[in-house]
DNA sequence: GATCTGGGCGCTCAAATGAGCGACCAGCTC
DNA sequence: GAGCTGGTCGCTCATTTGAGCGCCCAGATC
């Protein structure tokens, strides 16, 4: 089996012969071994030769612009996603690293939307920018999956899902509520209003959601900066190590079942698990344990990344699984 | 017959995946679909767009060694040799370079010759040390080809010719001549010696001759050095551009009589045209041209040489002919 | 010399693959 | 709406390719 002794340049160069007009060339194994006067068997073992002693380097490359295809394919198959999008965004600079996976997302959006689909969308400092890339959508509707949360710069889930419906020109359900309230019994309340229950009513028929991945660590989830050290506490002891559209995740990739659900109005975790395509976005090398376990369960169908994190999921998935 | 829009950030991951899974992990076309719940007609089609774009790199590379299977398999093509060694020697260092380029002569011709072949030989500083690197041999018997010229160090082609024969066991048919002499009368006179009229009689019988490719220019063949200079200009003016175990070569890679031949103790050049393989060592970019004019034409069937030599012969064929 | 053994070679047959073709669909023009 | 056009898709059929097998030869062992 290994082939092409050393000591025997004619056969390594035959080899090199063949593997050019094989793979650079083109040609099949039938003409290169009329050519050269040998047997087809001759040629075939020749290149199998060839390929295993790395005579013959193939590399699956970046093919120009920012996405990084050859990651995006491992990502794919280390997680078993359905679509991941790997971008060589640089990480040096926070702001525009989230504003241009936003409108990557956006791309990602464009490309696997289709005009039978009902959109639901969650919100997230990256996800803020999503609209700015979309440049052509179906009229699908869309629904919005949780409630709002005060964002920094004004634009919230209710204007990102706006956007998004205007270029699309399809229905927008919104609502005003807020994410987190102060205790259950409000929430409820709140959750018997016309508008939300209405919405609420169609995230079953929603067919693509996107959202953001939050980790569970100060600064890197809204909801997580939102409450108090002693809940952020109790949510941790019961192995909350993600976030999801305000759904807690375990290590496991499957929701966690919190005395906070109670308080908040969002898409609850089973409900998120029957959506058929769950595309996030994730950001920051720091969230990695978190993305490696939110995609790691079936909840999560695609991912738009950069390389950095991209590649920090991959070491995981190596030094856990042993995933090749 | 592009494929692969730069706006669809799903079918160019698709392509790398399944790049990946066809050249790095070896799978079927047919497996690939069905993993991927694609047909196996759009597998083929992004395979294809997939080294297009050049998304998928191959490189036919250097397995190692000093041997450069690529460039040696690109010689072959470009001047249609049988076989060619090109060698990662580093140029700076010429009398390493010389040792090196004969020891790898010997590798080749160990590797070229088989039991049944009758061995012809010539001389040249760069062949004398050839017999070095000879570890195994069969018992062929060994022809001198030439008369010999007096070696700097005193080995010459008779000890090249015997120590060959002596590793092999088999018979050597040398004789004691020089390569040029004063008037024709005397080269006729010695030609009709036995032992050497034995010898040329083997000729037609040789099956493999190992020969030196010579410039015509000062410093670069062992002939131009030993005549004098209107002997010089006047073969120049015949068009003589290389020199091959004492047989002039035009530009065409055959032949050229001149009046030189008359005195010389060599092999006639039909007569080498007639060997079947004759394998040529050839040393120093200078001589590209002189060598491009050799291995041109039928006489030349293999090439010993090192990688900056051989790169510059791809350049005159690149220039000329417009070989790939 | 007889026998064994390992490796290279090329055959057969089934599976994989490519070339070419028509179906289908979206977008456009009239 | 009818008709055209460019593009993608998957089919058929012929070719190419791979897996496995037996042959043959060289070298080792007895």
């Amino acid at each position: 089996m290994a082939g092409l002794s050393a000591d025997r340049p004619s056969e390594v160069v035959l080899a090199a012969r063949v593997a050019r007009q094989f793979y650079l060339e083109g040609l099949s194994k039938v003409d290169i071994a009329d050519r050269l006067g040998i047997s087809r068997f001759r040629v075939a073992r020749l290149l199998d030769s060839a390929r295993e002693t790395g005579m013959v380097r193939i590399e699956i490359g970046l093919p120009g612009g920012s996405l990084d295809a050859g990651l995006s394919a491992e990502l794919c198959s280390a997680f078993g996603l359905k679509h991941a999008f790997v971008f060589n965004f640089p990480d040096d600079d926070e702001r525009a690293l989230r504003r241009r996976l936003g409108e990557a997302a956006g791309q990602a959006l464009m490309d696997l939307i289709t005009p039978g689909d009902v959109l639901g969308m969650s919100w997230s400092r990256t996800l803020s920018g999503l609209a700015a890339a979309l440049t052509q959508m179906p009229p699908c509707p869309i629904v919005q999956l949780t409630g709002a949360v005060p964002p920094p710069d004004g634009r919230d889930l209710l204007d990102l899902v706006r956007s998004v419906a205007r270029i699309g020109g399809g229905p927008a359900h919104v609502f005003y509520a807020p994410m987190i309230l102060d205790d259950a019994q409000m929430a409820a309340a709140i959750r018997r209003q016309a508008d939300i229950a209405g919405a609420f009513a169609l995230v079953p028929s929603v067919t693509l959601a996107v959202v953001a991945i939050g980790a569970w660590a100060p600064g890197l989830s809204t909801i997580y900066d939102a409450i108090t050290p002693a809940e952020r506490d109790a949510l941790a002891a019961q192995g909350v190590c993600a976030e999801l559209a305000g759904v807690f995740i375990g290590e496991d990739g499957r929701p966690v079942t919190t005395p906070l659900d109670s308080r908040m109005i969002v898409t609850p975790g089973p409900a998120l698990e029957r959506i058929p395509f769950v595309l996030c976005v994730a950001w920051g090398v720091s969230k990695s344990p978190a993305v490696c376990a939110a995609i790691r369960g079936d909840m999560v169908h695609g991912l738009v990344t950069h390389a950095s994190l991209a590649r920090a999921l991959l070491h995981l998935a190596d030094g856990r699984g042993g995933g090749r």
